[in-house]
DNA sequence: TTGATATCATTTGCATACGAATGAATTTTT
DNA sequence: AAAAATTCATTCGTATGCAAATGATATCAA
């Protein structure tokens, strides 16, 4: 059997074996591109099901909950969110109401955030929802697989 | 006993048998906020590994190099941005010499995209880093559990 | 054919997300 | 105490990400 008469898919067959991966480098197979679709099917999931509030935002609300008043990059520790977008969120917050702040007394830079009245009230209401979120997010998988997952994308963040 | 002597511990034991979920939300052990942290610590990896491009460009540069010439709307549906963001990232990557668009001489609606020589000598000299970039991102898992993870990752995604 | 729909692309507005630079206040070091 | 280093917050610039509105073109249906 001649050259010429390698069918193309034996040809890339031994393109393979001389260079083992150049050729099959797949977007979709790789993790980073699958989190981030997971990441936006979740978001999408929250939206549907909390319309005024964003991820972030509920971030902050539940933790304030969590640990009560906090400073400004104290809270964006605990959420995993750096110095300036956590001030955009609290911002935003601040102005519908849900949080306020005050100036601590002792450390002059820092900047201390709080549930209001109104505050609590939303996040408490919410909450239940957000169980709703997670359990649409993870319906995919059955019960053994979520313990599964949950464990190795812990690993992973 | 009286109730007076009931400890902190079982007086909270008590209160969860009666309210069951009511203040155990714990935010760190949601699926959406882990899985926004695991999303950033593979963007600050890629990062790290590839300076001069977004995870969303690369994956743009990728995909053209997979499927040739298309059209910016079916790009989008292929990297999973819709038409908005796709815009963005192909407008960047033009703006660098990377890719170059085209009018369709038929539908005169679509815009195409193709990766310019600059461009494809750019994604084939990338690939080998993503490479090292996804590994770095699973490196937490053993081979078996990358396995499991991708597998059950893909069925949220 | 034409009228209703659908598709492709663009634009606007809003909300993360983060690097880098800056200024104010605090803590550590010398 | 004075100098150096750190921490907290803010601002700026750039880049996703998406909903909604718009305009141009194509397709479908009556």
């Amino acid at each position: 059997m001649g050259l010429a008469a390698v069918s193309e898919e034996n040809l890339l067959k031994l393109v393979e074996v001389e260079e083992p991966d150049e050729n099959d480098y797949h977007l979709q197979e790789q993790v980073g591109f699958i989190l981030r679709k997971a990441h936006q099917r979740h978001v999408s999931i929250f939206a549907a099901h909390i319309a005024d509030l964003t991820p972030p935002q509920f971030a902050a609300l539940a933790k304030l909950r969590d640990v009560g008043e906090t400073s400004q990059n104290q809270l964006g520790t605990l959420i995993a969110m750096d110095a300036a977008t956590v001030k955009g969120v609290i911002d935003r917050l601040k102005a519908r109401g849900l949080v306020e702040l005050s100036k601590h007394e002792v450390d002059k830079r820092r900047l201390l955030v709080n549930l209001t009245a109104q505050g609590r009230d939303a996040i408490e209401r919410l909450i239940p929802l957000a169980r709703d979120i997670t359990e649409e997010t993870l319906a995919p998988l059955s019960q053994k697989e979520v313990a599964t997952f949950m464990k190795l994308l812990a690993k992973l963040a």
